[in-house]
DNA sequence: TTTTAATCGAGACGGTACGTCTCGTCTTAAA
DNA sequence: TTTAAGACGAGACGTACCGTCTCGATTAAAA
């Protein structure tokens, strides 16, 4: 990750840890407050009391700067958590997700960048590498466990699932829609059947 | 539509058609060559060989373009076929999308105007009024037919179950995943029901 | 005068005599109140209630039109007076001039086209044409008499002195700077040698 | 001088003295090859090399710019010379201007910025501040020896005669008239009296 | 009385330049 | 060597006028 060649395992030499959350921080507001449009490498830098090269000499550009605090924060927001049975889990991650997109400033962070990535296709292969396969990643371990218990039909297409549960939430999301915890429910029931017990 | 003010009724006073459909091809080719950040009103000016006012005395913005070339594109292309039964109608329809979305110059305008809602509440609007809202009204003629014709139970919730139909299509398309026909044939039978009569 | 053409020969009958002055007195208007950058061909139509086309028709530039009014205003605040002694004829013209040039609004006219000729070429034949020549020539009546009559030496440079007499006065104008009788005054009594008989 | 921050007292930070000079050689020639109206802050900036940007940070407006330019050179091309009876100087001087005005091409910057500043207040002050007093101080220094010498009255009006002077050789410029020397020296004759020794 | 031809107002059109904004790079001096 | 500060080339923004070009509507002559 960019920004992260710092106080790392071996030699500091340089770079200001304060410096780089206020960079982080102002971009995060300033997407909130004004909209990605009003996120600019010369109002990040104004915001963060930070000289616009300092900027450009972490980060490629502005992307890569969302792409940090959507990491961090979706890194702790969107963790599945695997305890219960496996519907459950995933059933319990569409709710934070629901959550996380249509309540949470990091949401949208996520969203903008989805939006970006529409227009730019070098953004598009970034936010696949940094976000969208590594998030994915931590999303097929809660289905292979259900799999693996038996709560799951064992020839379940992975990949195609984790589209159909996640695509009408982030659907709404984009569109704007309100996403009721019914919602999710009816959609985890109807994909992966309804609870098991019952 | 913002473009149709032209040989209406009897003759309100001007309007170059051709200026009009310059404009509108220009700004189609140059989203799609160049993305939606080569989309400039200058460079749709000089490509369409057209002065800056023009476009400017017909068209606030350039997403308003977009959204011109969007909503008659998609009118063609989106158009739902209610023939057969409902079921079937829905998974043609599904498939249009599909293909549209990924296959289909006018597809990365419908994404590209999905992605600048996500920067700028006004264009968000625009977008659910110019072409979310009626295309939505199409669709749901698709589902209560069925509900109709008994193919559908009665308390359906249709917008949701086009949410939950649309997104994961949608999702795909915006993620850059192939949408295979299969995908979309197990979609629509999860969510409404395997083929009726088999 | 570029606005004659109608009445002529037989009789085709047209042309808004109405609107020809309209247009003079709005761009009279527009010059004194803004200065000449405020003087544009839609401001003009605009103020005069006119189509720009008729504007067109008939004058080839806002300068033409400024020139009519020139032309129109100096043949009459500027015209020589042949009575008494040359010397005196002389003086009052060139108190009228200093009059002309610092008071009346077409004098500001005069000033904005000999400035507008510094830019343009073919301004500065113009204007040569449709106001210096003439009123050089009106001009040089009066020391053609003052020699006639032996109030002025022989082989007097009639133009040259003109441009003696007239340089000073013409350049505080343009300079701003004010032009007291008792200038003038000194200024004939300087080049033409002081009142004769007293 | 608008232009002169640069390398100034201890620590300038900033200022690309070559760009600054692209910038009024790129006016100069503009207004020389095209005129006045050919003179276009982008013209300028495109053949300076330059962006529009960093004209509009250092100069207002273009009318600066040829103030910078007349400033630079009509420093070096009309500085009194104070060699001589006072008389001669003064015929040198206004020889000097003569050519100036009709020969070399900061001679068109300075008509171009009198005809400019026929067209709006600002300008004339500016052109004022900028040029005229300053040069007119200079001049003024000619006659005051010539005063103190005796050679010419002790009541003598300087400003009025310095007008009386320059007037009919800048109204001869203006109005594209050929200046003889033998014009110029009898304009001198005329006014300061003919050289005295003879 | 009808025709017909030029004028009028209105305003759209292809252009040029304006002055402002933001981008990403480059330069400077101080720490 | 890294910082904050900020000048630089580049180029799009939205606006103002340019001069040309329809468009109906009006008007006055000739038919």
């Amino acid at each position: 990750m960019a920004a992260e060649r710092t106080t790392k395992g071996r030699a500091p030499h340089r770079r200001n840890e304060e410096a780089r959350l206020a960079v982080l921080h102002a971009a995060d507001d300033l997407l909130v407050e004004k909209g990605f449009g009003g996120v600019t490498v010369e109002g990040i830098a104004s915001r963060a009391g930070v000289a616009k090269q300092t900027i450009y000499r972490w980060w490629p550009s502005k992307v890569d700067i969302l792409l940090d605090t959507l990491v961090e924060d979706a890194g702790r927001a969107l963790a599945p958590r695997q305890t219960g049975p496996a519907v459950d889990a995933v059933r319990r991650y569409l709710r934070d997700l629901a959550r996380f997109l249509t309540k949470e400033p990091a949401g949208r962070v996520l969203l903008a960048l989805v939006g970006e990535a529409q227009h730019d296709a070098a953004v598009a292969e970034l936010f696949r590498e940094r976000y969208l396969e590594p998030q994915r990643e931590r999303e097929r371990a809660l289905l292979v466990r259900g799999i693996q218990e038996g709560d799951l039909p064992d020839g379940l297409d992975v990949d195609g699932t984790w589209d159909v549960l996640c695509g009408p939430i982030v659907f709404r999301a984009l569109t704007g829609v309100q996403i009721p915890k019914s919602f999710v429910d009816r959609l985890v029931d109807g994909v992966l059947g309804p609870a098991k017990a019952a």
